[in-house]
DNA sequence: ATTTTTATTTTGTCTATCCAAAATTCCGGT
DNA sequence: ACCGGAATTTTGGATAGACAAAATAAAAAT
């Protein structure tokens, strides 16, 4: 059984090869995400090469195995679940919710973590709209769409608001579409150039297609 | 903070204490059941002694300061509570309960400890019988009586059956009479001479009170 | 092509926790 | 008063994980 070092180690080389299309990960960003200094990922990294949870050419960076990959999968697994967990049966704020699962993701054993995907009624999603893996380590990925290339009836999360105006940006974050909220697509009106949206929990708001060409969304599965 | 091995040691002198009439704990005994060799309880006491959580006299043994009883109540409080949420939210088998709660403990903060407190309905008793702690440290003491010092409408656990006769303790088992299950009591016909009682999820008995007389209860206070 | 900068790896240490086995102390039986 | 065994403490050593600072390699800038 993997400690929690370990598994924390894996889940941030997996979190950050996501974030950087599938690059191997640099040792400086490692070190910093885990919060230890440079010589201490370096001493790790090595460790979890031996174990073949990793491969790592000296500077080149590392890339989880699939070894490895299915064990951090477990790890969001167990996060998300878990984040999950603390908003919807404990309704704890989410602002607090990660930090608290930070924890908890080492202390869950299998059997509990089964039982609380069944009472949460196996959800794909956490509340950051990040997808929860499968059991098995599946995860369902998915390719995010111009919200221009959406449907009526459509749920997703935002994935990317692609411009750098700050003008945009700040309407973008006043209608709360900020990436990792999650959306459902209200109407899409072809003629009339406008596509209107609801964040959950929020009011909606209709957006000119200019503007919703430059928001990007990662749909659910078919809803 | 301290770490889930301190936590473990004081929760495990603490439940010693009480099984054992507040005797300081003989380190061999502590050894074994926090699971360590006997040098390596040695060596932790030392350290747990300067930190002024436990008073320690060599080959005297040890005993919780006040300081190291706050935090081992604490600690239960977690472990209990925990327990609790495992069976009655996430509905996993009781008898796993104990195992899994022992992680669990380690990595609940205040904040989720006191979601879950509220959840479960500020209860004061674990699946077990055993009570939990409050927020502050403070555990109800509750003197067990007799089955027929009881009143109707009251609720406790057995906490003894104080005969060795095998028939009759045949008889409580069969009931489910037996030690740490909740019970609540029925009905009180002092002319009939008859206490009616439910033990939790079981069907009611009802007893003589020559036969009552022999089971005591630690009532909940007033329910 | 050098020099400078930055990232990474090494090296030497530290702390917490554990074990095994030797040394000690105490207690009951003679 | 003495001895033997049980419990306890010491001693010596191991492992996981972490840091700081020196050494090195690679990348950037001149």
């Amino acid at each position: 059984m993997a400690s929690a070092t370990v598994e924390d180690y894996l889940k941030h080389i997996y979190l950050l090869e996501q974030a950087d299309m599938d690059n191997p990960v640099a040792m400086g960003r490692l070190a910093t995400t885990v919060g230890v200094a440079p010589g201490t990922a370096t001493a790790m990294i090595k460790t979890l090469a031996n174990a073949h949870l990793v491969d790592y050419e000296p500077r080149g960076g590392v890339r989880l195995t699939s070894t490895g990959q299915q064990m951090a999968l477990h790890v969001v697994r167990r996060h998300r679940l878990v984040e999950l967990l603390l908003v919807e049966v404990l309704s704890l704020d989410w602002s607090l919710v990660h930090h608290e699962a930070e924890q908890l993701e080492h202390a869950i054993s299998d059997i509990v973590l089964e039982k609380i995907d069944a009472l949460l009624g196996y959800p794909t999603v956490d509340p950051h709209g990040d997808p929860i893996p499968t059991a098995k380590g599946h995860l369902k990925y998915v390719q995010p769409v111009s919200l221009t290339d959406c449907k009526p009836g459509q749920q997703g999360r935002i994935a990317r608001v692609s411009d750098q105006d700050t003008q945009f940006l700040q309407f973008a974050e006043r209608h709360r579409l900020t990436p990792g909220m999650g959306i459902t697509i209200d109407a899409y009106d072809k003629y009339g150039d406008a596509v209107t949206v609801s964040p959950k929990h929020c009011d909606s708001v209709t957006l000119g297609t200019n503007a919703a060409s430059k928001i990007f969304v990662a749909l659910s599965k078919k809803s």
